[in-house]
DNA sequence: GAGTGGTCTAGACCACATA
DNA sequence: ATGTGGTCTAGACCACTCT
């Protein structure tokens, strides 16, 4: 485990809800018992289990109609391995544990922003920033090129051998900086050069590029950055559920 | 508007706050009013502040920080008016209002699910599946081709005229079905046959593929499809904020 | 009409960040 | 120590779905 965190009662509930789930106690396609039978269950309050199920429920494993009851959905038949699931705000260690990952510096510079990095991490045009073109590899092959940009006064002290490691970590338990939320924007690409070089891809071979900014806990920029995957080798998911 | 909707409380709070925000009311990077001095404001209950924060804060529009404040976050700079907001269930027609869409039909065919769709639509060998494919045109530019599947049981009397429109507006309107959710995978992959003669795609044109499964707000799956799109034509967001 | 989930309140305590 | 947002309660009313 990473962190040592005090559950909730209604992470409580909901880890309890979830099991009864997978075991079949509740069946898919079929209804759970009513809000007002798990408080009594429970022993909380109505709004509690509501938590609970609202928990679920962005989880996609039941799904809650307002006057006829919660629905149990079950397992996602297109769910992979291989997908980076949507709300993932750890490196890609966190996401691959007990493989392989090494990284390989491209490049490494500071300069000032231009115009439009300006507006990317809203600073001003005296600010430093560094940016980084980094090879990702995952048990041997070449996973994801990324190139980011990252304002120097958030990020003191970074060296090469950090970015061998985890920026990831660095930020976290080094400089204890807490990451808010990030926009992510997803597209299919052509390969350039660089991704001909790197990632081993071949002329024709489309790549999932990803663009995204990345905020911190007090709302500030702390990242801005493309990064290129291997189209055979990475997928992307998200979950949308009505009322939320 | 499409239907009239009683607003609730929070929703009008938050519609109100976010008036502010982007009026300048609350300036980006600064903290709002904390949540006691909007209940007082508002003549509401903190729960009912929080729930309008909560949904202000899914939207990307501010950051809320256990012990600190909530912090506004503004406009986010990558954004752009072709993307498709994660979500989005509406057809393409709420999508792209005021613009031309057309649907060409390449195929149209009913017959028995195969193991693999039996598992995604979680339906019985002998119930009947419609397999659609279909092209959609948008201001005279093909933008995606979709390759749909649904149980006959749930999509009765659809034919060529509908699918001519609007698949989603027959359903929500005509047959009153509601969409509890969705689960979308997404993913770059190399154009084939249909993608060169249908998207006008090139031989090396990358394909914005998305696979999905949607369900009813009874858990019974409705659709799994499969949609390329021109890599050149569309993109897609997701915002991810932290503690949800 | 009966039963479901959604909203809302007033008040309480807790976890957390800053000073 | 103070103030923030997060959780939790008990009870109430509402909107919705099905019979």
């Amino acid at each position: 485990m990473d962190e040592i965190m005090k559950k909730t009662k209604y992470q409580l509930v909901a880890e309890e809800i979830r099991q009864r789930i997978i075991k079949g106690t509740y069946q898919a396609k079929q209804f759970m018992p009513d809000q007002n039978a798990l408080a009594k269950e429970f022993d909380v309050s109505r709004l509690t289990i509501k938590k609970a199920l609202d928990t679920l429920a962005r989880e996609g494993l039941i799904y809650k109609q307002s006057g006829l009851g919660t629905i149990v959905l079950g397992m996602i038949p297109i769910k992979a391995a291989n997908d980076s699931p949507a709300n993932a705000f750890d490196g890609m260690s966190k996401q691959h544990v007990g493989e392989k990952i090494e990284s390989k510096i491209i490049s490494f510079e500071v300069h000032f922003p231009d115009k439009d990095l300006q507006a990317k991490l809203d600073i001003a045009k005296d600010e430093p920033v560094y940016e980084i073109e980094r090879l990702r590899i995952l048990n041997g092959d070449p996973l994801i090129l990324e190139h980011t940009f990252m304002p120097v006064k958030l990020v003191p002290g970074l060296n090469e051998d950090i970015m061998h490691q985890s920026i990831y970590d660095y930020l976290h338990h080094k400089l204890h900086l807490k990451f808010g939320g990030a926009y992510r924007k997803i597209r299919a690409s052509l390969p350039d050069e660089l991704d001909i070089k790197y990632l081993n891809a071949q002329k024709i071979d489309p790549i999932l590029e990803f663009e995204e900014i990345v905020w911190l806990n007090n709302g500030e920029n702390i990242e801005y950055s493309t990064s290129r995957n291997r189209y055979d080798k990475r997928s992307y998911t998200v979950l949308d559920v009505n009322n939320f």
